[in-house]
DNA sequence: CTGTTAGCGCTTTCAC
DNA sequence: GTGAAAGCGCTAACAG
């Protein structure tokens, strides 16, 4: 099937290229008829641009690619449809990769895309990822890059975060204000920077409360179901067991709750779980985490996405921002 | 920040720029010294090629179109990673696009990929798809479209799918064979093929085992929550309430599961519900549906990738292929 | 108002 | 083995 060209129509009209180019983006140095006729015809011929030719041209391509985690997460799920929301409203296409949380794979995901040819990128970096130089090949290139969720503030690049170190210290007060005082922290890896404000916001609760810091009571996991069962229960193990867990999200509250039944506790009675994320179907359990920390992932999707249409409208004059989208403590029982 | 060109490469090394291009490219007839500059200064340089002159030139952009209803719904989202493994290791990337179950978006959707030029398009529709003149049209271009789980069989593209008829006839049974008679059927709209796969899923199973079909039992929704709630209070209204429900897909069955709870219904005692998903997070319900119908999405998408890739290869002496993912009734209870 | 011309960066005959 | 040249489809000065 070839696709019918400029050229072609220019042919059919005994007209130039460069017309029939003009006509079809409505130039304003074009004759009326001349105009309605290449319309017309290219309407009849089915004619559409090849848009390759007009990426050469322009030397963009209108595709920004994202990289993320999990797909399946809910968070990212709902943060990329924030994203291609804007994206598509801005003639933008989204490049979708996942990382997995594997540095190799956000390495190589990056790679193709700068070397696929992006206008730009948008990454909420995997909680495997200890070092930077994929990023700093991004900027190097000059190609415009915006970090969300999962944001590295030392680098030049605007980003888009919650403030999890005050939403923290919130979730942990939640439980200090409900008279509970021996909290355990279940975290997730100590490279990933928000596990370290997650720390930080829960022993500045503790402080400012004047309970005393019970190492014992933190733990980290690497994010993953076997680490948090095994975390968990060596919490439950302890002579004095917590009354609560902050845990680092929903996902691994749920997955603690789990042990907690099993081992014949009640939720929200003998152990309170608090955890970041929110998920929606947390509203179908008997009993779910006490509280949730929402932090409004489709607005961060779509604030990241409107700072980089601006970062690629001006490369020159960038400037960073840094945005903190302010999250929500939701009490659940 | 200029990207450094071939141009620049020749130039520098006081040779053409055809030298240089064969040489990255390992072409037989060129010289090894020359080979090895060309390759030294290409890295020296931190050359890399410009994949937009490249794909003007193959007629190609190694992007695969992908349009989904929603990235948040946990089918799709395994199905894209199925999706996304295979074609990333064949050299493509994800174009990723929501529908959102409404046809002027599916069909805008197309068109921008279309435009956009990808070299080919998987899809799985959206309920809200009355016509099929954006698919045609993509057929008209030549371009290779492979259809997934919502599929539209009647149209000459490959598509991969379950077999919802006989995967509803089982799961009907299994409340059959449980003794139950009076069974809901909670579907989607009339519109989707899927929904008149349950229904004759349904109907076959009711037959077999000669119980005479209800026709109140039968309520159609357009998938949205608020009818769900709707159309749950109108079965449990009636004068004889069904013993079980068999519901579109696991967020339907919670959704119904709710106000039977509400309505001082004991899950799988009072009442029963089996739909389609499996959804995971169901494992931490205390009462989740009885049982679900696992559709490994994860392998559905990555089988459509594969038969994508196929027809990307090949477009001329395409066999059209129809592949159905045998899918399993799980019992959770 | 419209045509000519020169590229965008790369591949690929076709010569030598 | 290497270079010159054409061309992928389109845009945009530059001349009329």
């Amino acid at each position: 099937m070839s696709q019918i060209t400029m050229k072609e129509l220019a042919k059919r009209l005994g007209t130039s290229v460069s017309t029939v180019s003009r006509a079809l983006q409505n130039h304003p140095r074009i004759g009326l008829k001349m105009r309605e006729d290449v319309m017309a015809l290219a309407k009849e011929l089915n004619y559409s641009p090849n848009t390759t030719a007009i990426n050469l041209k322009k030397q963009s391509t209108k595709n920004v690619g994202v990289v993320v985690p999990w797909l399946t997460e809910q968070f990212f799920s709902m943060a990329i449809t924030g994203i291609e929301d804007i994206l598509f409203e801005k003639g933008y296409r989204v490049v979708l990769q996942q990382s997995r949380d594997d540095f190799e794979r956000e390495e190589q995901a990056i790679q193709a895309l700068m070397k696929h040819g992006v206008d730009g990128i948008i990454v909420s970096m995997g909680s495997g990822t200890y070092n930077h130089r994929h990023f700093l090949e991004v900027n190097r290139k000059g190609i415009p890059l915006v970090f969300f969720d999962r944001v590295v503030k030392s680098l030049p690049n605007s980003c888009v975060y919650t403030d999890i170190t005050q939403a923290s210290f919130e979730a942990v007060e939640l439980l200090l204000n409900k008279g509970l005082t021996k909290i355990a922290l279940l975290n997730g890896p100590n490279t990933m920077q928000s596990s370290n404000e997650r720390l930080m916001g829960y022993v500045n609760a503790l402080k400012l409360h004047q309970i005393e810091l019970n190492p014992i009571y933190i733990k980290t996991t690497d994010l993953s179901v076997e680490d948090t069962v095994k975390k968990t229960h060596e919490l439950l193990d302890l002579a004095v067991p917590p009354q609560a867990i902050f845990a680092f999200h929903d996902y691994m509250s749920l997955d603690a709750m789990q042990i907690a039944k099993e081992r014949g506790l009640i939720i929200n009675q003998d152990i309170f779980f608090v955890s970041f994320s929110n998920l929606s179907f947390c509203k179908y359990l008997e009993k779910p985490p006490f509280a949730s920390i929402e932090q409004f992932p489709y607005e961060m999707g779509a604030k990241a996405a409107n700072l980089l249409v601006d970062a690629m409208k001006k490369p020159d004059d960038y400037v960073r921002e840094e945005v903190i989208i302010r999250s929500k403590l939701i009490v659940r029982v």
